[in-house]
DNA sequence: TTAATATCTGAACAGATGCTCATATGTTAA
DNA sequence: TTAACATATGAGCATCTGTTCAGATATTAA
């Protein structure tokens, strides 16, 4: 007969703890979920190579896309949230451009990863 | 009266080609975007940064998140896929542990970029 | 072989996500 | 102010995702 109890059995339990007491806080985890989330879609990461190029705005992202100027901003609004992307206006223009260096440091360490 | 045409204006022509010339193809795009989706979970990112201290069997890893060891074996699974975890038998346990310092060099530049 | 343990896998379902559409905001020029 | 353009935002919806549950596979010992 099957249980509803936790069949959570521990075969080392110097191990788990060890790892719990390494782990990063709750806050800083949930910022690195929240920050690699912004880098897992397709659209994102192809603003953000895009914008390796130099800065767009939103027209050029949306025509570069393929995709409507409101989903481009959408995905913008995220990647301003996460700071990965800043912008400056002219006229009515926005002109985004990615904020630091991190990104690229990022794809490459990826990239070495994928292609071995 | 609203139009039911591409609205895509482009603004910057030579921008957006410029984009396209650069872009990685549509393969190591696709891989990437994979590649981050496996970092974009809080159990996923836990388990990495678990096995940073050394490797762990699903028990272990099971009881440290605090959910079944169903749900570990499936998220192994993917980070297997991702060549982010390699394991080793003994007996009947498997133990997990990272394949190679890249997530380390990615967390690394993440918090970096978090903690600014 | 049988029983016990450790892990894996497929189905199903709730919650998250990314898009489109309609509309709002903000800027510039007339 | 009004009109036109550039961008942002909220709602709604189809798809994707992470979990649990039930059952399968694999190893070891009796």
């Amino acid at each position: 007969m099957p249980t509803d109890q936790c069949l959570c059995r521990i075969i080392h339990q110097d191990r788990v703890e060890k790892a719990h007491q390494a782990i990063l806080s709750v806050q800083e985890i949930d910022q690195l979920t929240l920050f690699f989330k912004a880098l897992a879609d397709q659209s994102r990461l192809k603003i953000l190579m895009a914008l390796k190029q130099g800065e767009m705005c939103v027209c050029d992202l949306a025509a570069f896309l393929g995709i409507s100027e409101s989903a481009v901003s959408h995905q913008l609004r995220m990647l301003r949230q996460m700071t990965l992307v800043a912008n400056r206006r002219e006229g009515p223009v926005l002109y985004y451009r990615l904020t630091d260096d991190h990104v690229n440091q990022l794809v490459h360490v990826a990239l070495d990863h994928i292609r071995e």
